[in-house]
DNA sequence: CCAGCCCGTGAAATCGTTTTCAGGAACTTA
DNA sequence: TAAGTTCCTGAAAACGATTTCACGGGCTGG
């Protein structure tokens, strides 16, 4: 039973045409006072709420954004929808959200579905920004979208970030400012994303720098059971001459990391000091707290709609906008005595 | 430049009526094989999907599940939502997805704008499922919906829930037997929301089962600065005759109060015990691990979409889902010596 | 061989809006 | 008073799909 009053219930009950109802609503020509104020209590008395599909339909506008992100289960993410979603409402439009779930052929697919509802404007965080079949299709289809989290390489193509690369050079500087000289680098799931890949290059940016020699990365799966985290992590911190610290490409991993090195009967920080990426809530309020880079996801997403909102209305040309993070110091990042 | 592709232009190309393209793409009624064919590599050629809009506009139902929830950042939310996610996916259908921040008037407005969106049905978790105009109005409306961490008192509301009532007396319980006889009650900011009302009730009932004085609930903003929560709780745990054991509303409360007490110089578990509710993925992670109502938040999102969808296509009656939760001990409950 | 059926197809109505176009009333100005 | 403005209003045409209705051709059965 959806849906019975419509405009042109209105329209008899405040005794004019739907057009005039239309022009009262959206204030688009001047009405006389006498017909506005029948229409609006017209609208008042029937609780009527224009169609935004009827609308849709007409304009080809709607006043949804589309997101694709690859999972709520992790808090950057979860953290940066919310900032999406508080911008979004302020612009009175509301996100049709879908993740992927890492499945890897899920992108193209969720953002065809977007499409089609014809979105005003797609946010997403992709796998690999440089060569993605599924931006250059937006692009030709000129529907506007900015990347969140994403680093892309090729120009033109709209994204808010950190630079993760700077960051991670610091970070590392940090730990090697502490002291350490052996840090093995741990990588999460996303090995293959460009983000993750640039965090690895400011790493070993860093280390060269300081003319140490880089470790290979480790990758383990994020979040994975702790068990198959200490067997992973035994082999490289079991040893006779091993790493003092651990740089971990997100804070999920390191949380899961620190965990894995205690079952393993290493104390962190005095054994092993262990830093993470992200600034996660929850890395304040574990013990001892995380050492990161505190990254502003929230306000990302906020930025991403920001953006997203330039470029559709004042048809801005995409541009990179690089947000500010800063170091976070914590207890698992001691300086080696 | 949007949707030039129509399914007029499909049916030019494929030299029928737009009638037919219709019934090919949708197995509407029977076709040629031969008129089909042609349909089909049109549809190919031009890359067309049918615009939701315009298909939505003539049946008044659209492929869209409208979600309210009071906040992406906390993890559990997070969670169900997605869980919804996926289930959702599964059926071809996507999320608009709201969230109230907090902000009281808000779960109104927001569901006025997701019925202006025509969603199928709504999933929504609020702060009061008893007394709640909004969702009379959905009622009266005939607007399908499912609420989710919510249990409600009043019969005919759809729900997916826990027994917290039982899952609190059931943790209370274990506490108690671990030897424990003053349990303070620590209760987030939900403090009025029905959810947390019955885990109280929960925690009630078991005290006074097992003959021993129900604490005063002392309630705490979540997530707010540990500092602030060391100085709340420094009045009730630094006195002489003070709890041995805390039970906590909510997992991220019970691991910020994990925090706190560790600032006052008190250990976790040797000199109080703690724990959470909800059991969210890092209460693993962290050391000692947080012992917790393990509650199948993901799934719970999931069974939501389900039973949605059982109510809009076979018109089900609305009910109460209970699913199961477990209790996972953790290293910060301990027995008392 | 003819009547009757079934099957595939197209024309047209419809969903709820916005927007263009034209017309009528009121008012100003010569 | 006539002509020219200005303002407000309504009728009607979109927008892109689904769906009803009717029709024509190829069957089948008597």
């Amino acid at each position: 039973m959806p849906r019975i009053v419509t405009i042109r219930t209105v329209a008899e009950r405040a005794g004019c045409s739907i057009a005039t109802v239309s022009r009262v609503i959206n204030r688009s020509a001047p009405t006389s006072s006498a017909v506005e104020a029948r229409v609006r209590a017209a609208v008042a008395e029937l609780g009527f709420r224009p169609s935004e599909i009827g609308r849709a339909l007409k304009t080809l506008r709607t006043r949804t954004l589309g997101v694709v992100i690859p999972s709520l289960t992790n808090p950057v993410f979860a953290a940066s929808v919310a900032g999406m979603q508080s911008a979004a409402r302020e612009r009175q439009h509301t996100l049709l959200l879908t993740a992927t779930d890492y499945e890897p052929g899920a992108e193209a697919e969720l953002v065809e579905t977007l499409v089609a509802q014809n979105v005003a404007g797609l946010i997403l965080t992709v796998a690999d920004a440089a060569e993605n079949a599924t931006l250059d299709l937006l692009e030709a289809e000129g529907i506007p979208y900015v990347l969140v989290h994403n680093e892309p390489t090729r120009p033109g193509r709209a994204a808010v970030c950190v630079d993760n690369a700077a960051a991670t050079f610091a970070l590392t500087g940090t730990m090697i400012a502490a002291g350490h000289r052996r840090i093995a680098y741990l990588a999460g799931r996303f090995a293959t994303s460009d983000r993750a890949r640039r965090r690895h290059e400011g790493y070993r940016a860093a280390m060269a720098a300081a003319g140490l020699e880089p470790e290979a990365p480790l990758e383990l799966d994020y979040l994975g059971d702790a068990p198959s985290h200490a067997e992973a992590l035994a082999g490289l911190f079991c040893a006779g001459a091993r790493p003092t610290a651990a740089l971990c490409s997100n804070d999920l991993l390191a949380l899961s990391v620190v965990g894995a090195l205690r079952t393993l009967g290493l104390r962190v920080p005095d054994d092993i000091s262990v830093a993470g990426f992200d600034g996660i809530a929850l890395g304040g309020a574990v013990h001892p707290t995380l050492a990161t880079v505190d990254t502003p996801t929230r306000l990302m997403g906020a930025h991403a709609v920001a953006m997203l909102f330039t470029m559709i209305e004042a048809g801005a040309a995409p541009r990179v906008e690089h947000l500010p993070f800063t170091l976070r110091p914590g207890g698992t990042l001691a300086p080696r005595v």
